[in-house]
DNA sequence: TGTACATCAGTGAACGCGCGTTCACTGATGTAC
DNA sequence: TGTACATCAGTGAACGCGCGTTCACTGATGTAC
């Protein structure tokens, strides 16, 4: 068996593989869990034999388990990405206007980076929404893929506001954690509704935008005023 | 046909459909979509026949909607009760100590409330499963209903907000609202994990609290801002 | 107070159907020598 | 370079089963007169 595709980073894959697995988001991402799909119903929308079916996945929620983590892999990195080619931008604009604060530049790099993100998510719209089901879903084992997955975006989230000081001085570390998890949940959400309301997608912008001013406003007096208490 | 309970508030309900109805429940609580259930799988376990479904409902989302609107009910008179409560006990103890500023009092106000209503969802720890799973769950209707009683939730919390004078002067109303919505989202996040995570308890609460803080302080700043340069 | 009738919750048998799973098969591709 | 064998994706028929839905029935309760 030939075990590398040409550009040799994985294992080749059988197309009735692929084929289920395409079955099963345009299924899924409608309105179904994945974990109810039919076998039959899907290799029916595939257009293949139920026996292939058993050539690839144990079961339903091993095929849901494995859409998962490559929605995860298709997100994780790019939105990374945003965030930090955002801030390099950024970066440029304050070697131009000095003044500004740190709390100014995060500011604008998040103005821009929630719009890339919110349009990255609407290009991934199906990834999207199956993920934010699974992650109530019934399937305790596919819940925890998803909340594993969250927890990693919120590290990222964590890691880049630290490594690119997009946080206003003065807030600590654990905080910024707090805010990241906070914002990297609630984010999803508001995708969420972007992805299904376009008529309201300037004000969902702005929305996310303003929650994240609120939060790191907030963070910073608390912790301003933790810190003049320890004095 | 008897038309009223002894009580007098409610139409007397047929002993099967309550049972098919808490049947649903125990079946959906574990790890369910209600949608999902089966009409005999639900029989068996109300020990009834199946046809005894059809006399109550016309299907399973028909099932699911009374459901969460008995759920509904349970939930959002109590909550608001908590809060106002919570809120004159508060203002007994003003009177006490008149020094101290709303911004504090509305901080003790959601503290104890907090408390109290994750206290409160774990003893109805069903319903709020079952809700949250539903609120992303395949049925539109259902998601639809349940996006209604969101919002009612978020207009009860602005509503008690303004009215018990729970937050700093000088946040606007729409302010209010936003954060308001925010924060019933989000504690009902909270509330499932609250839930799950025994061990974690002490944690989340003091989470959710620094959650409420962090968002009106900086809502605070935000308009404080915004009226400085209007003038 | 008694009788006849209507209403309605719950029953039990029967239906046809799509489901998940099994088995034995085919045919293409890769590997050993 | 050619041959024999192993591997594995995909097929097709067959199975028994539980499902949703239907129909005609029972028996209790409420209502009209």
């Amino acid at each position: 068996m030939k075990d590398k595709s040409k550009d040799g980073t994985r294992p080749t894959e059988a197309p009735g593989k692929r084929a289920l697995m395409e079955a099963a988001v345009r299924l899924a991402a409608s309105s179904r869990c994945i974990t109810s799909l039919g076998l039959r119903e899907l290799a029916r929308e595939a257009g293949l034999n139920p026996n292939t079916f058993y050539r690839h996945f144990r079961n339903m929620e091993d095929l849901g388990l494995q859409l998962l983590r490559e929605g995860n892999e298709r997100l994780r990195g790019p939105l990374r990405a945003l965030r930090s080619n955002a801030a390099q931008e950024s970066m440029a604009d304050s070697a131009i206007e000095p003044s500004r604060e740190e709390m100014q530049r995060g500011r604008r790099v998040s103005q821009q980076t929630v719009k890339l993100y919110f349009d990255y998510m609407l290009e991934h719209r199906d990834t999207v929404v199956i993920a934010i089901r699974e992650l109530h879903g019934p399937s305790e084992l596919l819940r925890a893929e998803l909340r594993k997955q969250m927890d990693g975006f919120a590290d990222d989230m964590t890691a880049d506001i630290l490594a690119l000081r997009l946080a206003p001085a003065g807030i600590c570390p654990a905080r910024i954690q707090q805010i990241a998890t906070l914002l990297s949940r609630n984010t999803f959400y508001l995708a969420l509704d972007y992805i299904a309301e376009p008529e309201r997608r300037e004000a969902i912008l702005e929305l996310a935008q303003e929650q994240i001013s609120m939060l790191f406003a907030g963070a910073y007096l608390l912790d301003e005023v933790a810190r003049k208490r320890a004095q």
